[in-house]
RNA sequence: CGGGGCGUGGCGCAGUCUGGUAGCGCAUCUGUUUUGGGAACAGAGGGUCGUUGGUUCGAAUCCAGCCGCCCCGACCA
């Protein structure tokens, strides 16, 4: 892409509005727009990343064995009205008429919807285990967003829902969603930590919240140390095989949000070398709550013996519009954003130091051509702006690497080679520059 | 919903206390000179001061209502 052809907005001074710095950047980065309070317009930087994010999610989901569906938005009434959350939901669903004075509502959560597409179609334990996803947009009223993308009303959320005949079943599809979980966040580029949660009036051990640590984390959060460190299962992980031992090797330690906290279990249970307390972003949730709506809404199956048994569900969350901002909380210095590669709105930049010179032209295009014909998806900055003005708009944006050409260097056949992270910088030809881009160094 | 604050060219702000018809920086447009860390000079355009009503000879400024946004709290992916 052609920065002169491109629509990035950014601004130079902080928008006032704005408190926590992911919020500051993206908006400085021109990234979103506000269109009222915890409500924002996708602009075409920050639409590549939440699409990238999506994408890894969608990966990841699918690897794990979940099938994606796409529910609506507007929801009638009358599935929440059979399982009672109508009255129970409160002022946070966004209730709605139709022309008809139907009663219709922006869906905070799917759980009704999908109990209601399983019924209609699935009769059988043998069509079981299920886990059906989707990725859509979700709104909740929130007595006061805040915070950008990280507490909007309008949020992207993938949800996924298992179904299965009996809890040792489920107990499995809960196990699958906590090493997706745990691979999706790693290849983000993030430490997610898994943290039991509340799981209210079902009981068990079967809730975990995802937390990523940072400073204007909106909770507080303590666990070991060594939790934080610990890698994910990766790509190779066999879905089908027996994944308890790689959830307990986690949740053998302590980790906990405020909420959970139990100081005394805290200090015995971790060294207090490996004490952690730090503060926490949510970015996941995971859930297993039985037969609450299968039962109330009358989600049946026979099993092996001929009775029929109300299945037993769960539900996974992923804040993806939440993720955006949470990664940059995550990830960035005084300068900007410094994107992890996965998710990187462009895979690297070509600045041209000094449009309109023939020689730096040339070798501009020829760096910006290999770039595409190697697959990358590069942004070539093209503008007349001032060498100056150029660096810190790459370095706001935050993409990961950059071949900067300008006439001082390739007078002396040499381009300048960035890494937006370290901040390393190496005066190299084109062409080795090129090869260290392509080859990922 | 309780408490606090704000609303003035695209952005960031001053002006409001003490009423006299709007200003600064950045950005934008034109031209010239520039160009390796947010260029300089010259010129230009752009605001019925959130909105409605009231007071007044006169309102960005005083008064009242409404709308919107932000912050703190309870609440949350």
């Amino acid at each position: 892409m052609r920065l002169s052809r491109f629509f990035l907005p950014v601004l130079k001074e902080t928008p006032s509005d704005a408190q926590i710095v992911s919020h500051q950047l993206m908006l400085r980065a021109g990234m979103i727009k506000q269109n009222g309070a915890g409500i924002y317009s996708w602009l075409p930087l920050g639409l590549r990343v939440l699409r990238k994010i999506e994408k890894i999610v969608r990966e990841e989901q699918n690897r794990a064995g979940a099938i994606e569906v796409l529910m609506p938005t507007i929801q009638p009434a009358e599935l929440w009205q059979e399982s009672g959350r109508y009255d129970a939901y409160g002022k946070e669903m966004l209730r709605i008429q139709d022309r008809h004075d139907r009663e219709m509502l922006y869906g905070p959560t799917n759980e009704e919807m999908i109990t209601d597409l399983f019924r209609s179609y699935v009769r059988s334990y043998k069509q079981m285990p299920l886990n059906l996803y989707h990725i859509q947009w979700k709104f909740r009223d929130e007595i006061r967003p805040r915070f950008g993308v990280m507490r909007g009303r309008e949020f992207l959320m993938k949800d996924a829902y298992s179904f299965d005949i009996d809890e040792e079943s489920a107990r499995k599809s809960y196990y699958k969603m906590f090493c997706a979980y745990l691979n999706t966040f790693s290849r983000l580029g993030l430490k997610a930590i898994p943290m039991r949660a509340d799981t209210g009036p079902i009981g068990g051990d079967l809730s975990h919240e995802f937390i990523i640590l940072a400073e204007t984390g909106e909770s507080a959060v303590f666990c070991d140390a060594d939790l934080v460190n610990m890698a994910a299962p990766g790509p190779e992980l066999d879905f089908e095989s027996d994944l308890l031992p790689e959830v307990e090797k986690r949740t053998q330690y302590y980790a906990a949000t405020e909420e959970m906290h139990d100081e005394a279990r805290f200090l015995s249970e971790v060294p207090e070398e490996r004490r952690l307390s730090a503060r926490g972003i949510e970015v996941g949730h995971i859930f297993y709550f039985g037969d609450k709506y299968s039962k109330a809404m009358k989600a049946v199956v026979n099993g092996p013996d001929g009775k029929e048994v109300a299945v037993q569900m769960g539900s996974y969350g992923i804040g993806v519009s939440r993720l955006v901002g949470g990664i940059i909380e995550a990830c960035h210095d005084e300068k900007g954003v410094i994107w992890p590669k996965e998710i990187a709105p462009f895979d690297c930049a070509v600045v041209n130091l000094r449009a309109g010179d023939d020689d730096c032209d040339a070798a501009c295009e020829q760096a910006y051509e290999r770039l595409i014909n190697a697959g990358f998806d590069p942004l070539y900055d093209d503008t007349d702006d001032r060498p100056g003005a150029k660096l810190s708009k790459l370095e706001l944006i935050g993409i990961p690497s950059a071949i900067v050409i300008g006439p001082r260097g390739l007078k002396n056949g040499v381009v300048e080679l960035r890494n937006r992270k370290t901040g390393a910088t190496e005066e190299i030809s084109l062409d080795a520059a090129l090869n260290k881009l392509t080859a990922g160094v």
